[in-house]
DNA sequence: GCCGATATGAGGTACGCACCTCAAAAATAG
DNA sequence: CTATTTTTGAGGTGCGTACCTCATATCGGC
């Protein structure tokens, strides 16, 4: 016996086409014992909506833009390629991507880029950019005009946003506090690396790092975290001096981008062989190095996974369908050498 | 602009729809110079085939069975909940999934079950056995009626399955080594328990962990396996008169199932405190020994990815399309307390 | 039991593609 | 050149659903 169809369910709930069409699709104008016989007819002959032929009919086309920094990131840019094969799949699936570059450091830009979108063209945005009240005020205008929005990596909380996609950063930063707390061992001192503190995810890593580094490592001490500000020369600079003026490091945790600096000074420094770094992000940069073994864990999520759930929420909120938050986790992965991907 | 449809190609190749069809689907009677003209305008229009109209105008019914242990496993358990989940996602999509259980240990019953598998009824099959001479036959004959075969979770090189879905093991095994290696510190004995050395993927894991065990670090010395042989009793009894005589028993590196009874041993031991546990797979066991800080690592596999890929190969398998190893590759995931899913 | 309002039925078209038939055109062989 | 084979065109049908129109049936209030 195949599947059964709509005909079928007709004929099981004593009822034509178009009152099961209007139960289906949550179209007005059904006695609720109506609803409720076809309800009770499409359980009993386990009706599934065949997606196939529903968007078929349907013609829907979901069009959506995925808002990235536009800068030299390797964390973006394998998220870019990431989201080139999805849509390369996607395609087939009636949905089209657009994706936007926009400079990080310039928050008017930003609010243009976003409110550049036509609604009538677009569905819905994934966006991934700092958190500054214009932009929240921006999202606040999409909303308004009816536009599905998700943050990606990095969330705007008090925001309107739909939903985040994302790990929870707090726990990354517990995770690198607990293998870097068992990786160096007995005690010594760890400095932390980043680009700004005022990027969220950093303050939240920072955060869990810190608490499983006091809770569990007492005797670990953790530096005060070192910001780069994105000028690759002041964090050599920077790393160079301290590892000089502390001969007790044992460990360095860089929580944002630029890995490939920080690799750089390190190696210069000649400290390298000595000491424990835990980085995030899986990038050709960090892969290397965790190879070489100058790097001993990384932090990362999958950007397949990221790009995925982004694009699924967004149909989601689109259709109105439920989200199944479990689904949409995003796994925090701890990669070594030996189980690079 | 939306997306080409066969009328266009048909217009911009200056042919008929006959013809594209015929091209499209590689049905004889077709010039060379023709397919040609085709597949010039399919390249220039940037032609997709939607998947959606195409399974619903070709009624196709994708019929798979997943082939699993039938014993108590937190494993199986785990991988048969992700089977019904995905299911109600697939019932949509076409393809409809039995599940079989089989009796592990009975040779002549799993054949009997691969061989009671009727080819007209049924499109592929995932299965999860173990390695024996019959079993490969089995699949040889499996093949030979038509059947798409991939393995899941544990391959069956030298047979004639299309395809193996699950992670490598020796990297899982090595993964563990490393992470053993760096929690234990300075030196100490490991101890490394499993069901049975006869099955493949005990066997790799114990040399990855071996190779990087004596690679980097050569202090650490470990002890010969322990098989339980699903004899939970005999597992806590050996697990017990190991710890009694080796004081200087520093980790206990489970590679496969009965976490729970070796749990049991080692609480009762009191001696747990003291030792760096490291398991495989995510289980509630392994999860709440985690939480209690009783495991300090657990090797995973996304159970959901296991399954969903194996009916993504098995789907391309059966329409000939060409699938995407590096989609399909399954991580090897670490999980400590601090990042559980 | 009549009214207006609401609910339901009957039937159609369209979506993009697969697959079919039959006739006509073109290429090839003799 | 004709006879034969091969290639192409024209057109149709159906897959399961969405969405539309318009006529008819049923309901609730009086």
């Amino acid at each position: 016996m195949s599947r059964p169809t709509v005909h079928d369910i007709a004929k099981e709930a004593g009822v034509s086409l178009a009152t099961v069409d209007r139960v289906l699709n949550a179209r007005p104008g059904v006695r609720d014992k109506t609803i409720a016989k076809v309800q009770a007819a499409v359980a009993r002959l386990g009706y599934v909506r065949d997606a196939s032929a529903a968007n078929l009919a349907r013609q829907r086309q979901y069009k959506f833009a995925f808002v990235l920094p536009d800068g030299p990131s390797q964390f973006t840019d394998t998220l870019k390629v990431a989201l080139r094969e999805t849509y390369a799949s996607q395609i087939a699936d009636r949905v089209s991507v657009k994706v936007v570059g926009i400079p990080t450091h310039d928050a008017h830009a930003i609010v243009r880029a976003l409110l550049s979108f036509d609604p009538k063209r677009l569905d819905g945005v994934a966006i991934m950019v700092p958190e500054t009240p214009q932009v929240r005020d921006a999202v606040h205008r999409l909303k308004d005009a009816g536009m599905a929005v998700v943050t990606l990596a990095s969330d705007l909380p008090n925001s309107e946003r739909d939903y985040f996609i994302g790990i929870n950063n707090v726990a990354a930063g517990k995770t690198a506090g607990q293998l870097m707390g068992r990786f160096v061992g007995a005690q010594g001192e760890v400095l932390v690396v980043t680009n700004s503190l005022r990027s969220r995810d950093s303050l939240e890593r920072r955060l869990g790092f810190d608490e499983v580094m006091a809770g569990d490592f007492p005797r670990v001490s953790v530096l005060p975290s070192v910001e780069s500000y994105d000028d690759s020369l002041r964090m050599e600079e920077i790393v160079l001096e301290v590892i000089m003026r502390r001969p007790r490091l044992a460990g360095v945790y860089s929580m944002g981008f630029g890995n490939r600096s920080l690799l750089n000074a390190l190696r210069r420094s000649g400290a390298l062989d000595d000491l424990i770094v835990i980085a995030h992000e899986i990038t050709p940069v960090t892969k290397q190095a965790l190879v070489q073994n100058e790097i001993s864990a990384v932090i990362t999520q999958n950007v397949g996974h990221l790009v995925r759930s982004a694009l699924r929420v967004l149909r989601s909120l689109c259709d109105d369908m439920p989200i199944f938050d479990a689904q949409e986790r995003i796994r925090i992965d701890v990669v070594l050498r030996e189980n690079l991907p």
